[in-house]
DNA sequence: GCCTGGCACTCTGTGCGTTCGAGTGCCAGC
DNA sequence: GCTGGCACTCGAACGCACAGAGTGCCAGGC
């Protein structure tokens, strides 16, 4: 095990290296942090730490910085979470206040998480799972053509396009309205299949295919509603990712673009608490070189989506879960009140 | 006026520039295109050129680059549209088949326009100012409560939710729909107002309040929802925008991320054919380095939202203006057939 | 046993001078 | 009006020396 002076050796490290992104030496180390002991003792230490891994020379006779190894360790034992400043948590509530929808709820928080954090911020939308169904509509366009309008209890309304395989009259199609909302109006998304499963069988025979189709684009509708979507922001924050930054920002900028790879991210990240997860941590290819600091956040005490930021692993961790917490929370009180 | 070869100079010089990303000299440029002229020739024609300020040299004894003056005359009067080739035109049909709705047809267009002219695209929603409505739906939540649903021709739904200052039977609820259908059904937004005006009279006294209510928020979602949304993608191509890149790449990631910046880019493109934005051109300061080709696109024969590519540039106008076209004309299309 | 000062060594970054070559401008001649 | 020739300019590339920061190791002291 290491030695408590070591540890804060690391800790020192860690520091000073996200402050001045250079590699640091023993000589510096003891001149800006009183550890009592002189630079050759330090040097020591940090040959302790290189061989366990947990620090590194960019080249030989060049100072050392952390590894992913060493970050994990600073973040898991020797970083606190960092409170927000009041200035800071005030700008939070005047941003996310006066926020009218849930479009502009979750834009603000992007925005605001961007801000705080100056990384690349990166919010998902309350999850769809344990909504419910509001209101189904049915409308025709021709005689063979019909709108379906999903309206979810959130607020949500999607639309589709149907081409029916035969005709369909407007008293069955007035049947076939009142029905569906019937059965499945307050209901769970995940219950719907059942419920409409043999609502075929009570119509006339030249009109099953069409109630049948129009029922299967409905539980399409509804699969793909529950994907769940996500917005970014913050880009801009990538051009301070470092010096050789050309090579590094290309894989992450691709990796954002694919929402799947991102909701992948937010995804790992486990339902209670806070994740970091750092450089090679994370399985995407293109993000090896950054850190993502994610949570789960929500109206009640269940979480229903996840934000977080993603920056480069030479991150301040502390003031970045700091941030990444209070956003969550403050978003959270935002969703329960509307 | 410039002489024909001098034109042809020029051309020369945007072309070889934006194959090589390096400044073109005399030697190299009798060397590739068959001027029929010896490089002493052509050094007087540029030094004509770069009097008049079409192009420039980044030093003394360099070669020349074109100015934002340069590009203009080229994509004025040098360069074409380069039509698709049909691999490309294959693609772009197999990438817009399929789409479901609205959300994925804009979503599909931005990644299919990005990846094809390998920049960062630009996709706005179709606006609804030149909409016109496919339907609208009255649906009763509750005793005091509606909900407002509206179509538009281009597959937009919008949502919003009313509480009534009385109880709103069914029947005078039915009436109202079917009146407000028939009345603005296939009419543009701007003409709604109008043709509802006198609707209240109709109904009994005690309904009236109720249905101006309704009318009220029906107008004001039109007004509201001329505000138009964008999505943009293919960001990452960003990286392949320079050698200096790191200082233009900032204000230009900034400047994607405000919608409002990037509306305004797109309405300043006029309203009929391809309108292509170079360099200086471009109000907004951190474009000031790209060149924005935007064109509209629509269901019909009017266009009813822009879509457009944001480049270095230094950029290959004749291809890049063809994918541009291409695609807003493929879009319309699929538009057109929902 | 651990810390310390000292010392030799190893790199990188920087500044400087030189060279090389691409490119220019200009001029005289065809 | 085009061309070949020529002197000139200037940036990129290279080599080189040097300063500075940092390391590893060792012998000595508490």
């Amino acid at each position: 095990m290491l030695s408590e002076r070591r540890l804060e050796v690391l800790r020192a490290i860690v520091q000073d290296y996200v402050g001045t992104e250079e590699p640091v030496g023993s000589k510096a180390l003891t001149e800006r942090h009183n550890l009592g002991v002189s630079p050759a003792t330090v040097r020591n230490d940090m040959a302790v730490l290189e061989d366990e891994g947990f620090i590194a020379q960019p080249h030989t006779s060049a100072g050392r910085i952390p590894t992913d190894k060493g970050y994990r360790l600073f973040v898991d034992k020797l970083a606190g979470v960092k409170p927000l400043s009041s200035p800071e948590r005030r700008a939070i509530q005047n941003f996310l206040v006066g926020a009218v929808d849930l479009d502009d709820v979750v834009g603000r928080t992007v925005r605001l998480l961007a801000q705080l954090t100056r990384q690349v911020a990166v919010v998902q939308y309350p999850s769809l799972t344990r909504s419910t169904v509001r209101h189904v509509e049915l409308l025709s366009l021709a005689p063979a053509r019909l709108m379906l309008v999903l309206i979810t209890d959130t607020g949500r309304v999607e639309q589709r396009m149907i081409d029916c395989p035969a005709p369909f009259g407007d008293a069955p199609l007035a049947d076939l309205r009142a029905r569906l909302n019937s059965r499945v109006v307050g209901r769970r998304f995940a219950d719907v299949p059942q419920l409409v499963q043999d609502l075929p069988e009570s119509f006339e025979t030249e009109d099953r295919a069409t109630v049948s189709t129009v029922l299967s684009v409905l539980l399409e509708t509804l699969v793909e509603e529950t994907e769940e979507r996500l917005i970014i922001g913050g880009t801009s924050n990538l051009t301070r990712f470092g010096h050789d930054f050309p090579v590094m920002i290309r894989p992450v900028l691709e990796a954002l673009e694919e929402q799947v790879v991102l909701l992948k991210l937010l995804g790992e990240a486990t339902d209670s608490g806070m994740t970091v997860r750092i450089g090679h941590e994370n399985a995407h290819e293109g993000l090896n070189s950054t850190s993502v600091v994610a949570v789960g956040y929500g109206s009640g005490d269940e979480a229903v989506a996840k934000l977080g930021v993603v920056g480069p692993t030479r991150m301040d961790y502390p003031g970045t879960m700091g941030a990444v917490r209070a956003v969550a929370r403050y978003v959270g009180q935002i969703l329960a009140e509307s």
